[in-house]
RNA sequence: GCGAGAGUGGCGGAAUUUGGCAGACGCACUGGACUUAGGAUCCAGCGGGAAUCCCGUGGGGGUUCGAGUCCCCCCUCUCGCACCA
C-alpha cells in the first residue's frame, strides 16, 4: 500500500500541473535487478528473469487499474540490456577517469544476502535489506570514487532549499566533513614519519603517545626485532580473528599493545611510545592517532590502563585542571597551557595559528577529512548488470570494447547460493579474448549494486528510446532537473546521495548540464496498520486489488490522500475508507440529482451584485473553495485539507440545493459550482470526476480543462462577521460591512447589546482592532 | 551522548506561515426519521464541568490587549548518527 500512496501523490501532482497548462513528464519504470528476484529464484526454482517479468506485468496491470496517468511509452526496466548497456558505458567512462577502481579492503559482508554492502547500506551494523548483522571481510572490490565529490555533495546541499531539512542534515552528517590538520611525527629510529589527522591540533603539546590501527602497515614493521614483536603479532592476529560485526565492536574494551618503538612529538620533542590500539580505525584519517589523554576520553582510558603520562594543555575557564586529580578527559575548549608560544590563546584561534605554524615549519599542514567512504559496488550475485571489465595477465584490467556492449547477463545459469557470482562458474560467460592483446582473458563475474541502476534512471526517462548514446542531450536539457521527486525517507543517504553523485559525474562527462537532479523532494510517510509498517512478514497487508474490487480506484486514492498529510505516516482504517466512499457517493448523487436541470444551463458569468444575499453566499463559497484547494495543493501538497475544503463545498451545495429558489440565476450558479468542484477533485478522483463531467453534458474531456481560478469578486466580502472580545474573551459577534471605518466598527462593538452588558457602564481603557478578524475591548 | 522533529477531543487530523473565534473536514459514538430490515440514506448532537459562565492544545514560568502559535526551563515520544581522532 506504501507504493500506491507514493504513486497516487505523484499522479495528483501530474494531473494538477497538466490542468495548469504544463507539459508534464510523468514516467514509470522498474528497478528490476536485485536480490528479491534472485532469492525467489532460489526458493521457488524460478528463473529471476521470469519471476521479474511476471511481477512487472502484474504491477503494471495494477497501476493501470489505479488510473495513473503515466507516460507509458517511456517505460524502462533496469534489467533490460537496452538500459544497462548504457550503464556499463558510464562505468567504463568512470573507469577511464579513475572514478571506478578496484582495491582490496575490509568490506561489509552480509551473510544472509551473501554479498558485500556499501557503507550506506549498513544501518546500525545491520543489512538494510534483511536486517542481518554485517561482518567485515577482506575482499578485492570495485569502488566508485564518490569521495572525489565529497566537497561538492556537501556544498550543494545548500541549493536544495526545497528538500526536507532532515534529509539535508542526514546527508551532511553522513558526508561528515572535519577541518583539522595533518601532523608528521618523526620516528625515533628514522625513516618515514607517521602521519596523523586531528581536529584538535590545539592539544598537540599534550600528545604523550601514539596509537595505530591494527591494520596500519607500520604496526608490525615497528615491532620487528624488538621484544614486543610476538606480542604485536598476536594482538594483530587476534584482532583479525575477532568477530567484527559492527554490533560486537561497540562492546569491545579499549585494548592495545606497545610496538617497542617510539616517535617524537614534533613540538615538544618528547619520546612518545607507539601503541597498536583496537579502537583506531584504519579507514578514517591516516589510521593513526596522536593520543592526548588529558583531552580525549578514549586516550584517557587507554592511558590509565597502560600507565601512560597525562599532560594538561587546555585549561577550562575558571578552574585549573591537574593531571593527577582528573577522573576523565576534558574535551571542551579552553585556554592553552604549557604550549610554547601558543600558551594563553583560546582553543579556536590556537587551532588556526598552530596549523599555520606547522605548515611553516614543514611539520604538518591544514587538512580536511570526510567520513564519507568510496562506494563499494561489486555484488557477488547473479541478478544484476555485469561489470564490463576483462582481466588479462598481460594487460591487466581492460574495459570491454564499446562496440561489444552490452556485456549481456546470460540467462542460462544455474543459481546456487555460494557467496560468489554464478557467472564465475559459467565458462561461456567469463572466457573471452583480451580486447587489447588478443590473449586469454577473463570477465569480471561480479555484478553491479542495484543502487547503480537507480542512480540515473530519471535521466534516461527523458529519452528512453535513444540509441546513439547514454543520454540525448537535447531532451535531457529540456526536461531535467526533476521538478518534483517523491520517495521514502529510507533513501535519505542511499539512493538520494548516489543519484546526486551520478548527476555530477554525468555532468562532468558532458552529458547533462545540471548540478542537482531533484529540485523538490517530498518524503512521504509509511502506511501503517496496528501501528506497524505494512509488511508481508507482519501479516498486516491490505491488498490494493481487494480494495479496488470492493470500493473502486477513486475511493482508494481518496482515502490515501485524505487520511494524513503526505509526509506523515498514515494509519490504515477500514472505516476511513468507507468514509471516503461515502463522500464520493454524496458527490455522485448531488450531480446526478441536479444534472437534468443543469444540462441546458451556462455557468454563472455575472457580477456579485446580481445575486441575492443567499445566492452570493453560495457563490462566495465556490470561489473560496477554489482558492483553498489551489493553495493547499500548491503550497505543501496538503491534499487532506484540500479534500476537506471540497467536502465543505459539497455540504454547502446540499444546503443550497434545498434552500435557494430554483430560478435561472440559481441554476447557473449550480452549474458553475458543479463544474468547479469536478475540476478541483479531478486530480484526486479522476474516474468519477470525468464520469460526472460527462453527466453534465460536457463533450470535451475533463482532463483537458483548465484549472479553475477564483474570481476576485467572489472572494470579496461586502459584509462579514467580526468577533468582539472583552479582555481577550469572546463575548459577541457583530456583522460589519467592508466600507465601515474603524471608528464605526468600534462604535458598533461598544453599542452591541451583549457587550454593553459586559461593560457595565465602564469606559474601555483601550480598544484593539485586528483588521477583518476581531475587536478586543480592554476594561 | 550528539543532532533533528513532534506532543491538540475517543481516533485521524485542522488552525502554527503572518499571535486574533481552538477542534475545520472525516471516523467512531449517541438520539431521531425513513424502513419488513439496516452495517444504506437523511436530520440532530458530540472537549470537560457547571446552566448562558468557568476550565481546556505535555508540565511550569514569561512577553502581550490577546499565546496551540513567540521566549526561557522541564517532561515524554519518534527518527537519524554514534569509538570519525
Amino acid at each position: 500500500m506504501g507504493h500506491v500512496r507514493n504513486y497516487t501523490i505523484g499522479d495528483v501532482v501530474a494531473r494538477y500541473q497538466r490542468m495548469q497548462g504544463f507539459n508534464v513528464l510523468h514516467p514509470m519504470g522498474w528497478d528490476a535487478f536485485g536480490l528479491p528476484a534472485e532469492n525467489a529464484a532460489l526458493a521457488r526454482g524460478l528463473h529471476p528473469n521470469n519471476w521479474t517479468r511476471e511481477n512487472i506485468a502484474y504491477m503494471k496491470a495494477q497501476l493501470q487499474t489505479l488510473g495513473y496517468s503515466y507516460d507509458w511509452p517511456r517505460e524502462l526496466a533496469t534489467c533490460d540490456p537496452d538500459y544497462y548497456r548504457w550503464e556499463q558505458l558510464v562505468f567504463i567512462e568512470m573507469f577511464r577517469r579513475g572514478l571506478a577502481y578496484k582495491k582490496e579492503s575490509p568490506v561489509n559482508w552480509c551473510p544472509r544476502c551473501q554479498t558485500v554492502l556499501a557503507n550506506e547500506q549498513v544501518e546500525g551494523g545491520r543489512c538494510w535489506r534483511c536486517d542481518q548483522e554485517v561482518h567485515l571481510k577482506d575482499l578485492s572490490q570495485w569502488f566508485f570514487k564518490i569521495t572525489a565529490y565529497a566537497e561538492e555533495l556537501l556544498a550543494d546541499l545548500d541549493q536544495l532549499t526545497h528538500w526536507p531539512e532532515r534529509v539535508v542534515t542526514m546527508q551532511r552528517n553522513w558526508i561528515g566533513k572535519s577541518l583539522g590538520a595533518e601532523i608528521y611525527f618523526p620516528l625515533e629510529g628514522g625513516g618515514e614519519p607517521i602521519t596523523v589527522f586531528t581536529t584538535r591540533q590545539d592539544t598537540l603539546w599534550g600528545a604523550t603517545f601514539m596509537s595505530l590501527a591494527p591494520e596500519h602497515p607500520l604496526a608490525l614493521e615497528l615491532s620487528r626485532g624488538t621484544p614486543q614483536e610476538d606480542a604485536v603479532r598476536r594482538f594483530v592476529e587476534h584482532w583479525k580473528a575477532t568477530d567484527r560485526t559492527k554490533g560486537a565492536l561497540e562492546e569491545v574494551t579499549k585494548e592495545g599493545v606497545f610496538t617497542g618503538s617510539h616517535c617524537l612529538n614534533p613540538v615538544t620533542g618528547w619520546q612518545m611510545p607507539i601503541y597498536v590500539a583496537n579502537f583506531v580505525l584504519m579507514e578514517y584519517g591516516a589510521g593513526a592517532v596522536m593520543a592526548v589523554p588529558a583531552h580525549d576520553q578514549r586516550d584517557f582510558e587507554f592511558a590509565q590502563k597502560y600507565g601512560l603520562p597525562v599532560k594538561v594543555v587546555i585549561q577550562p575557564p575558571g578552574q585549573e585542571l591537574k593531571a593527577e586529580t582528573m577522573t576523565g578527559a576534558y574535551e571542551d575548549e579552553g585556554v592553552l597551557a604549557e604550549s610554547g608560544t601558543f600558551t594563553g590563546l583560546a582553543s579556536a584561534p590556537a587551532r588556526e595559528a598552530i596549523a599555520h605554524f606547522l605548515e611553516e615549519q614543514d611539520l604538518g599542514k591544514k587538512a580536511v577529512h570526510y567520513r564519507l567512504r568510496d562506494w563499494g559496488i561489486s555484488r557477488q550475485r547473479y541478478w544484476g548488470a555485469p561489470i564490463p571489465i576483462i582481466y588479462c595477465d598481460r594487460c591487466g584490467m581492460v574495459p570491454a570494447p564499446e562496440k561489444d556492449l552490452p556485456v549481456l547477463l546470460p540467462l542460462d545459469v544455474e543459481i546456487t547460493a555460494v557467496g560468489r557470482s554464478p557467472l564465475a562458474e559459467l565458462e561461456s560467460f567469463w572466457k573471452v579474448d583480451c580486447p587489447a592483446c588478443g590473449g586469454p582473458g577473463r570477465r569480471e563475474a561480479d555484478t553491479m549494486d542495484t543502487f547503480v541502476d537507480s542512480s540515473w534512471y530519471f535521466l534516461r526517462y527523458a529519452c528512453s528510446d535513444y540509441r546513439q548514446g547514454i543520454l540525448d542531450p537535447a531532451r535531457v536539457d529540456y526536461w531535467l532537473p526533476v521538478d518534483q521527486y517523491i520517495g521514502g525517507i529510507e533513501h535519505a543517504v542511499l539512493h538520494l546521495l548516489y543519484a546526486r553523485f551520478f548527476t555530477k559525474v554525468l555532468r562532468d562527462l558532458g552529458l547533462v548540464k545540471i548540478d542537482e537532479p531533484f529540485t523538490r523532494l517530498l518524503t512521504q510517510g509509511m502506511v501503517t496498520k496496528e501501528g506497524a509498517k505494512m509488511a508481508k512478514s507482519k501479516g498486516n497487508v491490505v491488498d490494493p486489488d481487494d480494495l479496488i474490487q470492493q470500493y473502486g480506484t477513486d475511493t482508494t486514492r481518496l482515502f490515501l490522500l485524505f487520511a494524513a498529510p503526505p509526509e506523515k505516516d498514515l494509519e490504515w482504517s477500514d472505516q476511513g475508507v468507507a468514509g471516503a466512499h461515502r463522500f464520493l457517493n454524496r458527490l455522485w448523487n448531488l450531480v446526478h440529482s441536479l444534472s437534468p436541470d443543469l444540462k441546458a444551463v451556462q455557468p454563472f458569468q455575472g457580477k456579485g451584485s446580481d445575486l441575492s444575499a443567499a445566492q452570493w453566499e453560495f457563490w462566495h463559497k465556490i470561489h473560496r473553495t477554489i482558492k483553498r484547494v489551489t493553495q493547499d495543493i500548491e503550497d505543501d501538497f496538503h491534499f487532506n485539507t484540500a479534500i476537506a475544503a471540497a467536502m465543505e463545498l459539497v455540504n454547502a451545495f446540499y444546503l443550497a440545493a434545498e434552500e435557494l429558489p430554483r430560478n435561472d440565476l440559481t441554476l447557473s450558479l449550480f452549474r458553475e459550482g458543479a463544474e468547479a468542484i469536478l475540476k478541483l477533485v479531478n486530480p484526486m478522483v479522476p474516474h468519477i470526476a470525468e464520469e460526472l463531467w460527462e453527466t453534465l453534458g460536457n463533450r470535451q474531456s475533463l482532463q483537458l480543462q483548465a484549472w479553475p481560478r477564483a474570481n476576485p469578486q467572489g472572494l470579496e466580502e461586502s459584509a462579514y462577521t467580526l468577533v468582539v472580545q472583552v479582555n481577550g474573551k469572546v463575548r459577541s459577534r457583530i456583522v460589519v460591512t467592508a466600507s465601515m471605518s474603524d471608528e464605526q466598527i468600534e462604535n458598533a462593538a461598544l453599542t452591541d447589546q451583549t457587550i454593553e452588558k459586559w461593560l457595565q457602564g465602564k469606559a474601555p481603557q483601550r480598544v484593539v482592532m485586528a483588521r477583518r478578524k476581531l475587536v478586543n475591548i480592554v476594561i
